[in-house]
DNA sequence: GTGAAAGCGCTAACAC
DNA sequence: GTGTTAGCGCTTTCAC
């Protein structure tokens, strides 16, 4: 269909490679062979075929980026992300797992076969043993979120200091007055949902509050959990009081704000909240929810370029310049945006 | 770095075509020959490089997207989308232009240049120059959100029918005796903004109520633009009287609700509102606000399977077969989400 | 059932 | 300053 260099080259006279130099400025061609070459360029609309540069090259200038959930808060870091990659000439290949480790394995392979320059992970798994691939090719591999276990030397990612969260949620109960603080988990086999709940028995056992089991709960990180998991703690109230929750994801907290609106309860006179990036563009809930946040925009930007430094260094490396860039696990603090679902109120249990 | 056709080739002692046929599971190979190489294959982790694939068949299985910022209520499309490609074996280009023209161009053009497959355009502008590319090389393109002046042979789109979603606004408010009813409008330069506020002209006057050039703003669609727009409605309330307004975007909507909030006036009792898109997860917002939807996970279903039609015999008809795909034009119904924020209350003037 | 050879569109080392 | 050549990794026609 489209014109490439050969055609070009028929129709000017001169061979593939002056016109391959035209049309990439390199080496010296002299201004009338330029010009001709350009006009018949422009005429036939010529458009480099990047899928052959990139065989040639083994460099595609694209980035996979797998997520679980696009909808969730996570789009904003593909959003900042995507400013960086393109500023530096890299588009993004993008796919959404949809919770489903099975799938994102598959994705992982799939952006493998297309030979990504590197990969921006938010695994659901623990362990991926897809990576190898990656690792023993070197493509760089960037995890967010949340780390599986894998070498240590492969290590590379951007997270959240998931137990100062917990803790400035914990903090912040403690500040209000509130003892019985129940927290909604995740699960504790990832790290991120370990390292919240650490977290969160680590700062009540320095302030001397109890960890009681009964409040502790697994949501496993969706909107249903979040919703049961509520649920569970006001149904199990007479035997296991308490007077404030720590939820600690997006969509456990929206789970756990219809549980509570369910009950015909009140925040925060008969429940105490804190969300977990719970935004609220409109200014229009009410109360106020306190919230964990994850400074999003930064992890966009931190992790572009993290991962498009790693990226070079690969292709030097592979030049044979025998770099070493060792791993680096980024940890960027979170943020509490105190609103009024947190508040210690007269009429609190 | 990886192992290749060739290596197996060599390794197995057998042609690099044998193995080709074998990895693809065409032609008859014997059991032997079969056995031998994907051994092989296996033990060095072969994978395929899609990268030579696509240049040899001219086909990336790639799709690319465009839009204008992911952080909208359009990432629920691409998340259906994404689905619904990803099963047909296709992966996401994407790429966020950010509202602006210009770098939807180099997206545009960065895409062809990608040979994806097929795009999926929410164009910001009212004319793509760039895009004439894809059309003469019957490079299939749907439209989403918003058509550009374009050969009405490639008006191929999945639109939302945006006049009807204005007559259900102003409808539901004259349901509730609602008469000077105001509207926060996009722009006249796009179809969408265009519809949005012809359909709520016509209903006006179908209902026998006076349009009012002083109750007709345009907020260009972003959040800045709502608010400004509803400050300066407000401010002219002397003179220019309303009861009603109708919002047509989702950021538009936000920021009339920071300029009501801001003005300290109530909803619905000093000002009922109808937004765009605007879903609340949490159901926390109160007063609940009515809203016009667009059946946004409906439209990444039709807009997948349509393109993936188009790409289909886009290649059929490369090979000779010339098949006629006449562009269609698809329009799906809104629906509106009545709230408390659009009703007629006793103090409103 | 298997191999040889051409070619997808491009780049780059080398030669003149 | 320009041309020749080889090759990136793969598929596919054609021959045997």
């Amino acid at each position: 269909m489209g014109y490439n260099l050969k055609k070009i080259a028929e129709e000017s006279g001169c061979s593939i490679s002056t016109v391959s130099r035209v049309i990439n400025g390199k080496g010296r061609i002299s201004e009338a062979t330029k010009e001709k070459v350009m006009k018949i360029a422009k005429e036939h609309d010529y458009v480099p075929n990047q899928i052959a540069r990139s065989l040639k090259n083994s460099k595609t200038n694209t980035i996979g980026i797998i997520v679980p959930d696009i909808r969730d808060y996570f789009y904003m870091f593909i959003k900042a992300a995507d400013a960086i990659f393109s500023e530096a000439g890299y588009s993004i290949l993008l796919a959404d797992s949809d919770e489903n480790a099975e799938k994102e394995e598959k994705y992982i392979n799939l952006m493998y076969e297309k030979r990504v320059d590197g990969l921006v992970l938010a695994t659901v798994s623990d362990r991926q043993e897809a990576l190898g691939r990656y690792f023993r090719n070197s493509v760089p591999v960037i995890f967010i979120d949340n780390l599986p276990h894998v070498d240590p030397a492969y290590e590379d990612c951007v997270l959240l200091d998931n137990g100062r969260a917990s803790a400035m949620a914990v903090e912040c109960f403690i500040k209000e007055g509130h003892e019985k603080i129940a927290i909604i988990a995740g699960n504790e086999r990832e790290t991120t949902g370990m390292e919240r709940i650490l977290g969160y028995k680590r700062s009540m056992e320095e302030h001397g509050l109890e960890v009681r089991p009964g409040l502790v709960k697994m949501g496993h990180f969706q909107e249903a959990g979040g919703y049961r998991c509520m649920k569970e703690l006001l149904e199990n109230r007479e035997k296991e009081p308490f007077t404030a929750v720590y939820v600690s994801s997006y969509k456990m907290t929206c789970g756990a704000l219809r549980a509570i609106r369910e009950s015909g309860l009140k925040i925060p006179e008969d429940v105490a909240l804190i969300g977990f990036d719970f935004i609220d563009n409109t200014g229009l809930i009410t109360p106020s929810i306190t919230t964990i946040v994850q400074p999003i925009e930064n992890i966009g930007d931190v992790v572009a370029k993290r991962l498009l430094a790693r990226v070079k260094t690969a292709e030097e490396s592979e030049q044979g310049e025998q770099i070493r860039d060792i791993a680096q696990k980024i940890i960027l603090a979170p943020e509490i945006l105190e609103g009024e679902s947190s508040r210690r109120t007269a009429s609190g249990q």
